[in-house]
DNA sequence: GTAATGTGACAACACTGATTGTCAATTCAT
DNA sequence: ATGAATTGACAATCAGTGTTGTCACATTAC
């Protein structure tokens, strides 16, 4: 009886009065109430990550995340309708983070696809270890949160997959009229990386990061070097 | 107060009387206590397959299970200590059809390496399909049930890791003089095959198996070829 | 048949967590 | 200074879960 949802906010509202009015607070500790509620949402996401990130989703309530961001109930539920909404907002935030350090490192001065690959990968594996808390929450969590979290998950890997798909396809043209699916490659090699880096995570980040990188693009490497070999060319420019 | 746990029983212990006595209990419907109880056991346990791989462990209680078992709750904590220690037996359930079908492609006649994997590939592969309750709780679950459950499932995937890595050390002993890891490069293809496979899986099985299995031994292909390339040696017996 | 034992339905209890509501104290606009 | 807006602490409610216990009934051994 007690499971009404409002009009079942998703996540973002603005400040508004159950009246019409136009209902601009005043300010408040010299901020306007957008930038005050503003602030309260970063805080609840700045804890969720920690907290999630630390503990797994599942072993973290309401009541811890508000303790933490320092903040009442109430205002968990003034930016979130519930706590898998806000996982989502902490998901975006640590997926934005990952996505920003790989596409700083690829925007770098140009170079052949190796490095770049090597380029990205070690920006991908630095971001994780300097936030372990991104590795919870982007390889686990996001998998058993919930039906729209995991979907959520999928696209934005999916995302990455397809960056490599049709560089790989954009390399090896040929490579369909082999009976080789690009993007199920692209997915193959994502999947490497992913594994060797969760493995890498778990394990306390023992292993050297180059030791780590290295190893990842080696996968790179061999299948542009299988890519040849089915091929049965010389192989295309692979350096550019 | 309530949380009084008896001498901390893991899962099996068998039917015991409160007193010193035997307790042999009388035939019941023309069964013997021990394996009316080892019946109930396996209805849980296949209750449990069902539940959790149809809707997460996450989303399913006790009282869910035991109606689905068609037994009451007095009889799972007969079997079993909490709802965490039925995942972990569901879960050794799972991994040995996995594992059982795995060695038995692998004890067929004698082929090449290649073949074999190819072999190894599809019977996992086909396994998942023909229940694909087990993808969920292998390669989602798993994780993130608990602490103990991860490190079971950290031990299981890599007892396969290990298979392949001393396969791999065994072809190419000269790897680690290259700076190769054979584990890592063990642990990457794992990654790619699994990989794979939840795409295939968490995708409704859509691409044809042959298809998914092919890119599979791709991966195991290419660090093939890849490691003669690296060791700069025409390869020592490649096909055994 | 009768008594002991196994069984199933279900109540009871203790917890935990989510969500909403109350209220006094604080802060600001005027 | 005064009153309204804002805040923080916390109570209250509500639902769900795990866990143990009760009790009537069914089944078997004797």
């Amino acid at each position: 009886m007690s499971k009404s949802k409002p009009p079942a906010k998703t996540s973002e509202d603005a400040a508004l009065k159950p009246d019409g009015r136009p209902a601009r607070g005043r300010r408040f500790r010299g901020l306007d109430p957008q930038e005050r509620q503003r602030q309260r949402r970063e805080q609840l996401i700045a804890a969720g990550l920690n907290a999630f990130g630390n503990k797994g989703y599942h072993a973290v309530g309401v009541r811890e995340i508000c303790a933490e961001a320092k903040l009442t109930e109430r205002y968990f539920y003034e930016s979130f309708s519930n706590r898998e909404d806000l996982f989502l907002a902490v998901y975006h935030h640590a997926i934005s983070t990952v996505r920003a350090a790989v596409m700083r490192a690829l925007s770098q001065p140009p170079r052949d696809v190796q490095a770049m690959a090597r380029a990205a990968v070690r920006a991908f594996l630095e971001t994780l270890r300097a936030d372990p808390r991104l590795s919870r929450i982007l390889l686990i969590d996001a998998l058993t949160v919930g039906a729209e979290v995991s979907r959520q998950s999928q696209l934005a890997t999916q995302s990455f997959a397809d960056i490599v798909g049709s560089l790989i396809l954009s390399l090896f043209p040929q490579l369909p009229k082999h009976g080789v699916d690009a993007q199920l490659v692209a997915n193959g090699l994502v999947g490497s990386t992913v594994y060797l880096v969760m493995h890498w995570a778990f394990n306390g980040f023992k292993t050297p990061l180059d030791t780590v990188v290295e190893h990842c693009v080696l996968f790179y490497d061999a299948a542009g070097t299988e890519a040849e070999r089915r091929i049965g060319k010389p192989a295309p420019t692979r350096r550019a």
